[in-house]
DNA sequence: GCCCAGGGAATCG
DNA sequence: CGATTCCATGGG
């Protein structure tokens, strides 16, 4: 039954990837700049987040995020929403950063599942949170498991684990253990979630409709 | 005015 | 453990 999982999710990765050609995930200049994203874009439309860090004008870096003040960080962040829960949050991932020296050639010299655990330790990092920053900034092989995805393996007819960690083992056992097919697969996903079936029924031109064995969710 | 967006922590049974 | 509740802005 394995076999078919992986058949099937390979046959929906090549239908969005045709749909809707390369992703170019994580739009980010710098790593660092891709773990802020990943803590403002928490429950929040990515519109915001390009306003929030918009806001830093340049002056997005370990070190200024360290330095400023919680309250003026707070400002800065606004139009993210949560902006005074996610400023400590952010503070706290600046703290982590700060012990590899602000340099990710350090942090990835460290074993990835460590890294997961110390990313799991910082207040506002969750499953979600550390799994993109894993794949995106740091370039490991873990699968980012977000409400899109579950929705769109409910859709197939899947029977969905409620667990985070559940449903993520589950996918990579299904995918060859690959960087760039689990960057693309995860920003295919959240482009198609975008375009379609976010309104029931009315699902035009979805590349994945034959598919779909649930209507809505 | 209502609904939701690329979640997670704190609290309570 | 699972289930609530809170966090907050901006666009449709």
């Amino acid at each position: 039954m394995a076999e078919a999982d992986r058949d099937q999710l390979m046959t929906i990765f090549d239908r969005l990837f045709t749909a809707y050609g390369p992703r170019h995930w994580w739009p980010a200049r710098t790593p660092y700049e891709m773990m802020v994203g990943a803590i403002l874009t928490q429950n929040t439309a990515w519109t915001n987040v390009e306003k929030a860090i918009r806001n830093f004008e340049d002056q997005l870096s370990p070190e200024f995020v360290a330095a400023v003040s919680l309250e003026e960080l707070a400002g800065i962040i606004k139009p993210c929403g949560y902006f005074n829960q996610k400023a400590r949050h952010l503070k706290h991932l600046t703290s982590w950063f700060e012990a590899y020296d602000y340099d990710v050639s350090l942090v990835t010299r460290v074993d990835e599942q460590r890294l997961r655990q110390e990313l799991l330790a910082v207040k506002g990092v969750g499953p979600e949170t550390a799994d993109s920053i894993l794949l995106y900034a740091l370039e490991q092989p873990f699968f980012v498991i977000d409400a899109y995805t579950r929705r769109l393996l409910t859709r197939l007819g899947w029977e969905v684990p409620v667990k985070y960690d559940q449903l993520q083992l589950m996918m990579e056992a299904s995918l060859p253990r690959d960087t760039h097919l689990y960057g693309e697969f995860h920003a295919l996903i959240v482009e198609h979630a975008k375009r379609h079936c976010r309104k029931s029924p009315a699902c035009l031109d979805c590349p994945l409709e034959d598919l779909c064995r649930q209507r809505l969710a």
